[in-house]
DNA sequence: AATATAAATTTGGTTTACCACCACTTTATC
DNA sequence: GATAAAGTGGTGGTAAACCAAATTTATATT
């Protein structure tokens, strides 16, 4: 998920190379879910790299859940099957970083359905904040400032009114690099900050009403610049 | 996104206070993006943790883009403002591990648009991928055999074919979680399985006739009892 | 022979000491 | 006085030493 400077290139490969050797260990061992992996010191010693390298692969591979590491115990494979993990190795390995058509594409598929969610479920604590974010995004566009931070804030508070934590994550993961992009391509400029000063009102009141399918359709008015500028590319 | 052992929810803790710091530390210096924080060593021995703990937070951090670490230089405040800054810290601590429900409901979002995405994009190689899959999916099925893994293996397939590789890692990333679920309360039993064999061929030949609604609306059949099972549990 | 207990070994995690490298200051040379 | 070269302090990164818990092995006791 992040762009790396040109030293971890190398870093990057020989983690991949673990892996690589990891996975081929379970294969021909014919490690069962459960059963116990070769300690980190045993396979930095066979596969000739530092034990820290060893953890960095194991900790990527946990994260992924397909190994489980037990403090003073072992790592064990998790209770995935040996073909689901082969697969998702592959895919794990694969993985480019995302471009920027990808994100957007991503983000607006995720804010459509945030925005529904939102005028579902929100609680009273949760209209508090969007209002905030809303308030601050409009002082600072009437003022002529740049207010990109403020814009996403307010995207982020439906997120978190949405009650799916999975989505808020993950629309937490795309921000930054949304950001910076933005700023890099200037995709936004000052005529559409000023409609998006009514566009994020109308997504506010739409969840307010709770009124699901405007808040969808507000939204996706919201990004309509956003959508062609990502298919014309 | 992982749930971690008991023994972790100290470390946690400690890691949240260290970014809630740095937060402060940011806001009453008035770091501007781009500024540069005090060293690891100064903030380990001002905020008395161990510098190991200052570097998880920083790295935590760094993964959602607030801040950016050189080698050999410092670490910087990454080109998101002060306000973003706080409001994202605000919200990545706040965010709570990710229930089921959510899981479930992000995965039939991501997957409804990676069908009708892979329907517009994929390759001949897609293809070729996507139909071993089918076969293994349809084959340890037959054999009465669990086919948890396959099933998922084959989603996988689709999620590469979408061309989108932001929703390809999402998919990767809540994977595992939904294969561990599913065997822990067992949504999937085995007519499912077979019915399973005729939904996977249908979006499949979706795919390989170019047909994006066509692909959607499959994979929604195929969803349908998991989404009833999502919504009344 | 079976079992309870204690010592020893092995494990992942953590701390510490060291390293290579970059930025800036000082100094020397023209 | 200007410019380049050498030195110095500080940076994030890293490998080795250390730790506490868990597991295994050995031993003693019934």
């Amino acid at each position: 998920m992040k762009l790396e400077v040109i030293t971890k290139t190398e870093n990057q490969s020989i983690q991949d190379s673990i892996i690589l050797k990891i996975r081929d260990l379970i294969n021909v061992k014919n490690l069962e879910p459960g059963e116990k992996l070769p300690s980190e010191r045993m396979l930095s010693e066979r596969f000739e790299v530092t034990r820290g390298n060893i953890r960095e692969a194991i900790q990527k591979l946990e994260f992924y859940g397909i190994l489980n590491s037990i403090p003073q115990s072992g790592t064990f494979v998790a209770n995935i099957g040996v073909t689901a993990m082969n697969g998702m190795i592959d895919d794990i390995l694969r993985l480019e970083d995302p471009d920027f058509k990808s994100l957007v594409e991503t983000r607006i598929l995720l804010e459509l359905k945030t925005a529904r969610l939102a005028a579902l479920r929100r609680t009273e604590e949760d209209l508090v904040l969007m209002k905030n974010a809303l308030d601050a995004y409009a002082e600072k566009v009437l003022k002529g400032e740049d207010a990109v931070q403020e814009d996403l804030l307010f995207h982020l508070a439906i997120a978190k009114a949405s009650g799916n934590s999975t989505m808020n994550t993950f629309m937490l993961i795309i921000t930054p690099e949304i950001i910076t992009n933005f700023e890099k391509y200037h995709v936004c400029d000052d005529d559409q900050s000023h409609k998006g000063i009514q566009e994020h009102t109308d997504i506010y009141n739409a969840i307010v009403d709770q009124n699901p399918k405007s808040a969808k359709e507000k939204m996706k008015i919201h990004f309509k610049i956003l959508y062609q500028y990502c298919y014309n590319i």
